[in-house]
DNA sequence: TCCACTCATCGACATTTGTCTACGTTTTTT
DNA sequence: AAAAAACGTAGACAAATGTCGATGAGTGGA
């Protein structure tokens, strides 16, 4: 189960991880199974965890005074899991982390990813470029949304992330898009016309 | 004038530079003087450079097909610029990096900066701060965008960042907040009357 | 099998936001 | 000092998007 996450390692760090280091690694990172639906993270709690998806489909998402669901982070395989800005700065989350289909998942506390941050170079590097690609994927989304209208933040996403579309049903990922279902609906029909 | 950027050091990492270390970081980086309106990154161009802005005022803005100018970043006193998306991808940037006011930068190479995060342990930390600070600032934005409507960003919005607001005209901070000039009107005269 | 629930779509209407033109003021440039 | 440009506001209208209630198809659980 952990060889997903050596592999994820190995592709994105100079060179590859030694036997001792993978052990450090494996000691850190506990698998677990949730069940669709589940919380990872609860709105108001302090984020103590990091996930690796082995295999799932999970949502970050903030509730407005209405009650309503705005989507800020959607995950699939392969994607690091976590509230930065609550573990980060130890703040309480204003967002709820939860699974969208049963999903496997690696988990480390915050505090074993810092050690392993420091014990192990690469592990350093790999944590570097995610945050970078992170940031880079969140400037490329928030470019998006305050120049296109509807149609076109949904062409561009669905270009970009099919497997998005194939996962997260609509209404989900209007809420992504910063648009109602019932928008995302109409932009589609226009799309189909094509 | 390097100082400014040594105390920022210090202030985002564990400890102190040494003298050595403060050498180093001097000899790469160069202070540059630019008068309002130039160019610090043009779009097409691979972003070679990154800037400490000593003083002065930024923006980082894409040009869609209408010529219409979208401000994806605002830059102030202590703050980093570059398109950290080019940099690291080694893509041509996207975006148009120029000064708002006349501006003193401390500029470094790219390939100089992965040199001191990888001689200076501390300023490897800075930076790695750095880049979650942007992750964490990006994602609070990007939630308040898809969440709220144009009236509530730009409460929070003024809320949050006063010194934009003193700094920049509202044409400008519309364009960031995702709406028009005469929105962002409007909004204003509503607030006003509470 | 039946029931409850989720999901996507639709139409009518309300609201928000964009577009465009114009105007007066301020700021900058010549 | 004069001219030009930038800036904020305004109103009228158009377009985009939200809101709400209803419907039907599909899904999963009891």
């Amino acid at each position: 189960m952990h060889e997903s996450l050596f592999s994820y390692i190995n592709q994105n760090a100079a060179s590859p991880l030694t036997s001792d280091e993978e052990a450090l690694i494996m000691a850190s990172f506990q698998p677990k199974k949730y069940r669709k639906k589940q919380y990872f993270l609860q709105e108001g709690d302090v984020c103590k965890y990091v996930g690796f998806i082995v295999k799932g489909a999970m949502r970050q998402y903030s509730v407005d005074d209405k009650g309503a669901e705005h989507i800020v982070n959607l995950f699939l395989e392969n994607w690091w899991v976590s509230d930065r800005e609550s573990a980060v700065m130890l703040t309480p989350s204003r967002y709820n982390i939860d699974t969208w289909e049963d999903t496997e998942l690696l988990v480390a506390t915050v505090a074993d990813m810092v050690d392993l941050i420091g014990k192990i170079p690469l592990f350093g590097q790999m944590t570097r470029l995610m945050d970078q690609r992170s940031f880079i994927a969140s400037q490329r989304r928030l470019n998006s949304t305050i120049s296109n209208t509807a149609d076109k933040r949904y062409e561009e996403f669905a270009d970009n992330h099919p497997k998005f579309i194939q996962r997260f049903p609509q209404h989900i990922i209007a809420s992504y898009l910063g648009i109602t279902k019932d928008t995302l609906s109409r932009v589609r029909k226009q799309a189909m016309k094509k």
